[in-house]
DNA sequence: TATTATGCATAAGTAAATTATGTATATATT
DNA sequence: AATATATACATAATTTACTTATGCATAATA
């Protein structure tokens, strides 16, 4: 919880990797997957998510599709092609930064 | 290297274990062990470490010792008592940090 | 002689959050 | 019936933590 300042910069990735694994999401959905996934560890505030879902579809690698369920509104977000290819990319960056810090706190091991 | 963007909110904890390994540290040699020990991976710019350094200090985390070596200044920085038992705090949140993001990037596993 | 390395520092600009609002409908609680 | 919570979107103001650019100074190297 107190980590929350650590995610900063891997909001779109966390995006990008849900939306490989779903097909299409909502906003909404996003911040309870997150939450049930991460255990309440981390919670995306809206402030946070709707601009970065903006920013992912102006960058054209995402799609938007309104819906209206039970007469509510919901925009669905989905992968382009670009922004699939794009997600390995940013994956790799993550996994990669992951081993950099791995071996900065833990020096002996890898 | 693409990744730089990542480890914005690590900086502070990345000074504070390499301190708790290395006694006294000054600036630059932070900037030269992080190089080696990420072999390149993470550059720390000194726009960004003196800042931190001076914050540490402020919030009274690190102590500092002026010194002349070879008729250069260097300014040693070490941990307090504070900044020792804030340490074990910040790797600790690092480390759920990165379980956390694990979980999201493989879900299936652990 | 000019560049690179060592060593410090700060100011301006930027990215990506947080916090605080705002709108609206549906459901649960008092 | 009134109120609070959940669902669902959005944006503006503020803050944080960087990057980039600049500055000063000494030592070593090309």
């Amino acid at each position: 919880m107190g980590n929350q300042k650590l995610y900063k910069g891997s909001l779109q990735t966390i995006i990008l990797k849900l939306l490989s694994e779903n097909e299409k999401m909502y906003g909404y959905e996003i911040t309870q997957k997150v939450k049930a996934l991460t255990k309440g560890e981390l919670k995306i505030t809206e402030g946070a998510l709707y601009p970065a879902l903006h920013k992912l579809e102006a960058e054209g690698l995402l799609d938007v599709e309104v819906a209206k369920v039970d007469n509510r509104l919901r925009k669905y977000y989905k992968l382009t092609e670009s922004g699939t290819k794009e997600t390995v990319n940013r994956l790799a960056q993550l996994e990669e930064f992951i081993q950099t810090m791995q071996h900065l706190i833990h020096p002996k091991l890898t």
